[in-house]
RNA sequence: GCGACUAUAGUUCAAUGGUAGAACACCGGUUUGUGGCACCGGAUAUAAGGGUUCAAUUCCCUUUAGUCGCCCCA
């Protein structure tokens, strides 16, 4: 029997109540749930990024979370942000270095490397989907844990699978409803040319460096590429007569662009050269890239980006094997989405709910929904309700077109209400008709929509 | 890591140095076997800790978290 009235509450219970509503945790800073309501956006992304990566002949690739730190001081560079203050560092039981994962390129370097794909034919292509983890401050588009998901080429030196991947990229956008955005490009020369730059620049800015910001006189010595992507106004004043690497790349380098861009051309993707792009990861060799959503002019927000890393296998120990990647950010694109109005990817609601009353009909109902489900038919419920008012209600609000009801009779005798939602018309029907009388009123109704 | 601003119900927002309101959402009801609408009722909040005060959700401090900028990047 249903409780007619809740009984007025003891003190203690209330009290009782309240101590545990308290919540006694949130999650650790930075890092995020992701609610039921927030998965459509997500499950849009991986489902396109699965796609494209069976379209463009990439295959899956999961690596740990967790590796030995010194792969990534070694690639990602110990002079970066990402790994000179950025990363989850800790000592195992064991005794060893290891870290949480800021980017996903050294690991899938590593696992070729390990696992001699090399012997593979080339070139292998490899993408991944996970989460990284970097101890920045957070701020919006800025996790601590955030997502990935990536495409990495690597045993392939042609230009073309430069320009392929950028196709990949912009097309991969594309598909998930990401249509204006803005390609930035630039190249950095290898290690035949980019000494030569290098020292061109540090020159160049050496006879300003009392015009430039505190940070990038720091720079001039550790890395003075990274001078090029400063924002401070009297840097960007300097920078605007700055030498370009482009205009004094090697040979190599130059027909390497060249060709890229001829390629861009040819399937008319539109890009920005950009001689201020540089990226904050050390491996980068000749091209690099960036995407940004529409309207960031400074890439602030940026989408993804990625490049070529020729030296990065034989860095790591592996032969000498030419590379070229992206990544994007998952969490960006999601927020992107949401900006833009992008539908995401949800699952077809349920057409058919089943009602019950009483305790038998309640048992029965579980019968009938196993029955339905096992025939390909998805039903929603809320079993745990007792009154068919507040079932129907239910029901209504779900949107189903059909409703099965079993009450205590017809528990008793094996049959069903079958009713129509939008007529309110219904029938009695027995147990072993349900699954098929089901199908046909489903399909009437599948007719009737088109 | 640095700076600025913010913190009230599940959510979005009110108000106040003395009793904290609404909307949406949630739960229940409107002759306990029939939905949408309507009506009625209910539960739920001043982030945490300290200080000033007769009295603090309101003023002050600390912490935590969020937002934004710097930095960095996804």
């Amino acid at each position: 029997m249903p409780e007619k009235k809740s009984q007025p509450k003891k003190k203690e219970e209330l009290e009782s109540e309240k101590s545990e509503k308290k919540a006694l945790f949130s999650s650790v800073r930075g890092m995020r749930d992701l609610l039921p309501e927030n998965q459509p956006y997500w499950n849009k992304i991986r489902k396109m990024v699965d796609k494209v990566a069976y379209d463009y002949n990439y295959h899956r690739i999961d690596t740990p979370l967790v590796e030995y730190r010194e792969l990534f001081e070694r690639t990602t560079g110990s002079d970066t942000d990402i790994v000179e203050k950025e990363m989850y560092k800790f000592k195992t039981q064991g005794g060893d270095d290891v870290s949480l994962r800021p980017e996903g390129t050294p690991s899938v370097v590593r696992a070729y490397i390990q696992h001699g794909m090399r012997t593979r034919v080339k070139p292998v292509k490899l993408y991944y989907i996970g989460s990284m983890y970097r101890h920045d401050r957070p701020q919006k588009g800025r996790y601590r844990e955030f997502y990935q998901f990536g495409f990495e080429a690597l045993g392939e030196k042609d230009p073309i699978l430069d320009a392929q991947i950028i196709q990949l990229s912009l097309r991969l956008l594309n598909a998930i409803g990401i249509r204006r955005c803005s390609l930035q490009l630039n190249s950095i020369g290898c290690r035949e040319c980019r000494p030569n730059y290098n020292e061109l620049l540090i020159t160049y800015l050496k006879n300003r460096k009392q015009s430039l910001c505190m940070d990038c006189k720091k720079r001039l010595r550790s890395n003075p590429l990274r001078i090029l992507d400063c924002k401070e106004e009297k840097c960007v004043q300097v920078l605007a007569q700055a030498p370009q690497s482009i205009d004094h790349l090697c040979k190599e380098c130059k027909n390497h662009f060249t060709y890229l861009l001829e390629c861009l051309d040819e399937i008319k993707v539109s890009y920005e050269i950009n001689p201020k792009l540089v990226r904050g990861l050390d491996y980068y060799t000749k091209t690099v890239f960036e995407i940004w959503p529409e309207g960031d002019e400074e890439g602030k927000g940026s989408l993804g980006g990625g490049g070529r890393y020729d030296y990065l296998v034989e860095k790591l120990g592996g032969k000498k094997t030419p590379a070229v990647g992206f990544a994007a950010g998952m969490d960006r694109i999601a927020e992107e989405m949401k900006d833009k109005d992008v539908r995401g990817y949800e699952q077809p609601k349920p057409k058919v709910f089943l009602a019950q009353l009483g305790d038998m009909a309640k048992m029965k109902s579980l019968r009938i929904f196993q029955d339905l489900e096992k025939a390909g038919i998805t039903v929603a419920e809320s079993f745990g309700k007792g009154n068919l008012r507040a079932q129907l209600k239910r029901a209504d609000r779900r949107g189903v077109n059909i409703v099965l009801i079993i009450g205590q009779r017809e528990a008793l005798d094996e049959t069903v209400i079958i009713k129509d939602m939008k007529s309110g018309s219904q029938e009695v029907i027995d147990f072993k008709k349900v699954v098929d009388d089901v199908k046909k009123k489903l399909d009437k109704i599948k007719k009737e929509s088109i």
